[in-house]
DNA sequence: TTAACATTTGCATTTTTATGCAAATAAAGT
DNA sequence: ACTTTATTTGCATAAAAATGCAAATGTTAA
C-alpha cells in the first residue's frame, strides 16, 4: 500500500478511535443531520468539545456541514465513509489471496 | 447500533489509529508473517515498543502468534480484518438507505 | 547449570490528545 | 447599533498513549 494511502486511514482511524466522535458519528447515522447544540445535548458533551470533534470529522472527509442561518448543520458522509472502510478491506484481501 | 458494537470498533479503529502500528500490520500484510525482531528491524522501531504494539493488535483479533522456539511468529488475520471493516461499512450503509 | 538469545514487562519520561471555561466571531432580529 | 443566540477558537489543564531503557522471563543448546 502507499504511504498516502497509510496515512489516510491512518487519520481515519485516529478520528474513529475517540468514543464521543464514535457516539456523535452514531448519532449522526441515524438522525440525518443535526447542529452543535443538538449534538452536545443529545451525546452529553460539552458544546466547545462537539464543535471540535466535529471538525475533525468533517476534515477526514466523513462529515458535510452546511450553514443554516446562524446554526451549522452536520450530516454523515455514510457513502463516502462505507467506501473507505471497503476500499481498504479489498486491499488486505487481495493481499492476502496473492501469496 | 449496539453499545457492543460500537466498542468493539471502537477498539479496533484506537489500534488502527497508530502508524507504527499500521506499519506492520502493512509489513505483516505482505510476509505473511514475522517475528518481533525482525519486525523491529524492517520497521525500525524499538524492539520492546514492537512487542507491546503486536500485543495490542493481536488483543483485538486481528493478529495471531505462534510460538516457534525462543521466537514468536505473528501473523496478519486478514480475513477477520476484512471481515470487521465489511461488516461495519454495511451497518453504516444499511443506516443510511433506511432513512 | 550456565550461556546466549528472543521476547515481554516495569517504570519513568515524553508526546499526543481531549477537555472545558472564557473570550471571540458570526448571523439574525429588534 | 444593540441584543440574542450559535458556533468556533485560545488557552491552560487533565488524561491517555507512546517510547525506550533496563530488568525479568522464557527457551534452547552446550
Amino acid at each position: 500500500m502507499k504511504k498516502n494511502q497509510l496515512n489516510k486511514y491512518s487519520d481515519l482511524f485516529k478520528v474513529l478511535s475517540d468514543s464521543n466522535r464514535l457516539s456523535l458519528v452514531t448519532h449522526l447515522c441515524q438522525c440525518r443531520e443535526a447542529n452543535v447544540s443538538e449534538l452536545s445535548t443529545c451525546c452529553s458533551i460539552d458544546l466547545s468539545v462537539v464543535s471540535r470533534h466535529l471538525s475533525k470529522l468533517k476534515n477526514v472527509g466523513i462529515l458535510g456541514a452546511k450553514k443554516k442561518g446562524k446554526e451549522v448543520y452536520y450530516e454523515l458522509k455514510a457513502s463516502e465513509l462505507s467506501h473507505l472502510l471497503r476500499e481498504l478491506a479489498d486491499e488486505i484481501d487481495k493481499a492476502d489471496c496473492c501469496r
